[in-house]
DNA sequence: TACGGAATAT
DNA sequence: GATATTCCGT
């Protein structure tokens, strides 16, 4: 605010609309320390939010300020502790809207806001969990829910077992190191199978949606009567099921990274 | 209702 | 591109 064009009654109609502070320029000494740490106490405020939010939603994932993680309820379960976690800034502060929430009285505080949750990095070494958690289950326990239990880590959900083991299955998925080392290399294009047939590893459902003719890779053409005869009386759903139907279900060792 | 898996969103 | 979330099936 210049001298000239200064006038209390827009100090006043700021300071209501939300101004923390209205001063005539040129500003003294005085005023931009009193800027400052206000400035400074604000900062220091939500990063106290931010942390209680962060212990709040029980996620052992490392924020950007690099505090460890183990199990908040049992700090003496460290059965495994991630040294290298991280995650992006932007996924750390991501926000999403939901609508439904929106609230009548319009405020921003109000906004029903739910955040996104903060992305696992599966390092190589809680990648190594989940293989040796595949490994002790072997027949028909090739499912999240049990990997989550071998695996044993606080915090760690079975919908995120589920997306990794996707994307394993789909050989989606390289390390960190890995990917550091070739940062353009696609993981389902590098070499070993060649041009043929992929084996799915870690068993799988049948596939029940209708799927494209072209996308077929881990199929096993088209579905027998007996995968028909499975779905219809639900047995499609028993683990053993896959071990009948699936030659890749056992993880050889070969295919494991 | 809880879960699995593919598809899709972020 | 990696991971979370949604959708739909059992």
């Amino acid at each position: 605010m210049s001298p000239v064009d200064y006038d209390p009654s827009m100090a006043v109609s700021a300071i209501d609309n939300g101004a923390f502070l209205y001063f005539k320029r040129p500003a003294n000494p005085e005023m931009l320390r009193y800027l400052w740490q206000h400035v400074a106490r604000e900062t220091m405020h939500m990063r106290v939010m931010r942390e209680r939010e962060r212990l709040m939603s029980a996620s052992y994932i490392t924020p950007p300020c690099g505090v460890g993680f183990g199990d908040v309820e049992n700090p003496n379960n460290n059965s495994f502790v991630m040294d290298n976690g991280k995650c992006k800034m932007n996924d750390y502060y991501n926000e999403k809207y939901v609508e439904k929430e929106y609230n009548f009285d319009n405020s921003r505080m109000s906004q029903g806001k739910v955040k996104r949750k903060m992305c696992t990095e599966w390092t190589k070494e809680l990648h190594e969990k989940f293989i040796d958690a595949i490994n002790q289950l072997g027949d028909g326990s090739i499912f999240p829910k049990e990997i989550l239990e071998k695996m044993n880590v606080p915090g760690l959900t079975r919908m995120q077992v589920a997306s990794h083991l996707q994307n394993c299955r789909n050989e989606n998925w390289r390390s960190p190191e890995e990917r550091k080392s070739t940062p353009g290399a696609n993981p389902k294009s590098s070499g070993r199978e060649g041009s043929s047939r992929k084996l799915r590893r870690f068993g799988s459902m049948p596939r029940l949606k209708k799927e494209k003719s072209e996308d077929r890779a881990y199929d096993h053409g088209p579905r027998s009567e007996m995968e028909s005869k499975a779905t219809e009386t639900g047995m499609a759903n028993q683990p053993m099921y896959n071990s009948m139907r699936n030659e890749a279900f056992h993880p050889h060792p070969e295919l494991l990274h």
